[in-house]
DNA sequence: GGCATAATGTTTACACGGAAATGATTTACA
DNA sequence: TGTAAATCATTTCCGTGTAAACATTATGCC
């Protein structure tokens, strides 16, 4: 039926970002769903692997939410039996998240970004890799300057332990 | 406080995508609210600014979501005033998507992408700029290929309006 | 010690995205 | 012609993301 062609999408790099991100997110959900896993989950997993404890904010200053969205993904991971909230004896403001058993069963996931990463980069050379990455940084540090007078997000960025870190 | 130091993401080319484009998707979002629009309403705008009385399943297409996200992004703008949902008189299937006086009333933000775009590949060059969008759509493909069996997405892909910019 | 302030986590309200199911309509074809 | 299949839009359910408000607890400063 197709009376009209579709409409030509614009040159933008916000397109073609979001619809790259969309998909890669789609590769992964659809890789993890035979584990019963959602990517953010699995994102949380892989921290919590290698730091077992850590508290709700440092989860999510580390997936890149603020902590409303960390606390919710949480509380379905713990209502799943992937990991328990632990008040913390000193800080009773603090809760501890702690893999389970069932957790620490999934942890031949570990290398899962790696597999992903070897598939999205199918015909692309090292260097090319390099560059893409570089790029990706920029354009993210170039987003976030423009953004909210670039004040508060200050402890947000995405930490260089590429380009050139200055950690 | 920060008795640990944050705990190190791994190299991984889905994080940093997401990042970036979450930054990307922030700036806009800050940028639109001054005229009270969200990133996802701007971009049907811009659709229906172009071509009036789209269908929702052509503006599904355009924006790359399904149908269902449409729906609702539409049911929005129909509450704000910006477009009227009208029958179509020949398929009583079909709805066609109209812009209002007050959804005319935006048209200046046409080249919203445009100014975004500049922002984001600011001390980015030409050339790289060009290699950066042929490796995003490189991992689109890649991450297309690997998803579904790669069957039933046939329609939905980026499409190579920049092969070469033939525009 | 006592009080303002900050930090931590959660809840709520809103916007967005995907999958599946449903209703209505159209098309295909037998 | 008449029924099965395809198409279009919507609804519902779930997961995620942001912002704002909130309660609880720590901290700092007098």
């Amino acid at each position: 039926m197709a009376t009209n062609k579709p409409l030509e999408r614009p040159k933008s790099l916000g397109q073609v970002l979001t619809f790259a991100t969309a998909a890669t997110g789609a590769m992964c959900q659809e890789l993890l769903a035979a584990h019963d896993l959602t990517l953010a989950q699995w994102v949380i997993l892989s921290a919590l692997w290698r730091r077992d404890g850590m508290l709700v904010s440092e989860i999510a200053d580390y997936t890149g939410n603020n902590a409303p969205a960390a606390s919710r993904i949480i509380d379905r991971m713990a209502e799943r039996g992937l990991v328990t909230r632990v008040p913390d004896g000193e800080d009773k403001r603090v809760v501890r998240v702690h893999v389970t058993e069932m957790g620490l069963g999934l942890k031949h996931l570990e290398d899962f970004h790696e597999r992903v990463n070897t598939q999205l980069l199918e015909g692309i050379s090292a260097e090319e890799a390099d560059t893409l990455f570089r790029l990706l940084r920029q354009v993210d540090a170039n987003a976030r300057r423009a953004t909210g007078s670039g004040a508060e997000m200050a402890g947000k960025q995405l930490r260089g332990q590429a380009g050139e870190g200055n950690e």
